[in-house]
DNA sequence: CACGAGTTTCCTGATT
DNA sequence: TAATCAGGAAACTCGT
């Protein structure tokens, strides 16, 4: 599979604007957890890089206390961040801890994550005291441990309500006019997460049960692997022979038949170009992994082409969306001059004369940042 | 059920 | 050389 590069250049979301930007916990409320440099990052929400940028911790350190065997980076999925919290996972749980605890810069080592081992509902039902209590170990200071129970209690029940207002929002992403801006948020995954499973199946990402039951072969290179017309051999193995005879029958092209997932009613949503000029019309996603090159001209440029495609599957229901399946179906709309091509520039695309109607008074969302800055010079 | 539009999943070849 | 882009091919989904 190819991966696709992402640009150098450095993100404007980190410069302009950051919608979950949280206050630094001062060194002294939290002294007891942190070690060393606090490694933690402020900015992009969707920048998974920002995981990895992490140096690496001192595991065998007396005042980690937590983390002995597993790295919760590889923990770390994002998940949560699509879904409410009544349906979270154990995973979804200790991301959104970690995710947590991070922006509140807290080294994510120090942290008892493995005690949020459970899912949203149970989280959800959890009293004050029980969050504090979980926080507390023998060798942590019980005013600290305490102290980041009640901030992460707060957190997790702002996060609730949250998902309260989202429920009771008229807005309803996929049934909206496709060419209307609507002002109060263009893009909804977790409510469209939501209302997607009030008239779908029972589909899950994680239901094992259903996996086992439909044709688990998106991955089309499975089906080609097992089809006895191209198969290497029941071991896997490749000899010589079956290594010739596999590059004279290669795969035939287009997709391969039974490639999809006949169990899975995919939601309706809008088009390719439409989701696009929603997500450049959004802060949330602009211009953190998607932003304006020329609004004039509607030319528009990938920061995280990844990360795009990743809410382009999510909201699709597939897991195996990728940038390079993406850009297929945008190159599919240069045919009627919705999308055009911009020669020379990578990642780089325009809105043509079909498109969606992509105006705005303020391209980048610059003017947040403006205001922002004053608020910050008054304060 | 048929059909068409849009999308997904492959591929090859050209360009950067 | 690898990453990206362009577009063919065929299967698939969904609305009409």
């Amino acid at each position: 599979m190819i991966d696709y590069a992402r640009p150098c250049e450095q993100n404007m979301c980190d410069l302009y604007f950051n919608p979950t930007q949280p206050v630094p916990a001062r060194l002294d409320d939290f002294q007891v957890f942190r070690k060393g440099t606090a490694s933690h990052i402020y900015g992009n929400y969707y920048t998974a890089a920002t995981y990895d940028s992490y140096a690496e911790p001192e595991i065998d350190n007396a005042a980690n206390v937590y983390h002995t065997l597993v790295s919760c980076r590889e923990y770390y999925r994002d998940d949560w961040k699509y879904k409410i919290v009544l349906d979270w996972n154990e995973d979804d749980t200790v991301s959104w801890m970690i995710d947590t605890m991070q922006c509140m810069g807290i080294n994510e080592y120090e942290v008892p994550f493995h005690n949020f081992r459970i899912c949203g509902m149970d989280l959800r039902n959890m009293k004050r005291e029980d969050v504090i209590q979980r926080f507390s170990h023998p060798n942590i200071d019980p005013l600290s441990s305490r102290r980041l129970g009640e901030i992460v209690f707060d957190k997790l029940h702002a996060k609730i309500n949250e998902d309260m207002f989202r429920q009771s929002s008229i807005f309803r992403y996929a049934e909206s006019d496709p060419y209307q801006h609507n002002e109060q948020t263009v893009l909804d995954l977790d409510s469209l997460d939501h209302k997607n499973r009030l008239y779908t199946s029972d589909y899950k990402p994680n239901d094992s049960s259903l996996l086992a039951n439909c044709d688990s072969s998106d991955d089309a290179e499975d089906v080609f692997r097992s089809s006895p017309e191209y198969s290497y051999g029941s071991d896997g193995s490749k000899s010589g022979d079956e290594d010739d005879k596999r590059k004279m029958m290669k795969r035939p092209p287009g997709r391969p038949k039974g490639s999809g997932r006949k169990t899975l009613k995919r939601p309706r949503s809008v088009s390719v170009p439409e989701f696009l000029r929603n997500l450049l019309l959004d802060p949330k996603f602009c211009p953190s992994i998607i932003k304006w090159e020329d609004h004039v001209t509607g030319k528009f440029r990938f920061v995280k082409p990844d990360e795009v495609a990743k809410l382009w599957g999510k909201m699709k229901q597939n897991d195996n969306m990728t940038f390079e399946k993406f850009s297929r179906a945008m190159r599919y709309h240069y045919r009627q001059s919705v999308l055009v091509s911009v020669p020379t520039a990578r990642l780089v695309y325009q809105f043509g004369s079909k498109g969606p109607d992509f105006k705005t008074d303020n391209p980048n969302f610059v003017k947040v940042k403006t205001e922002f800055d004053m608020n910050d010079m008054h304060s």
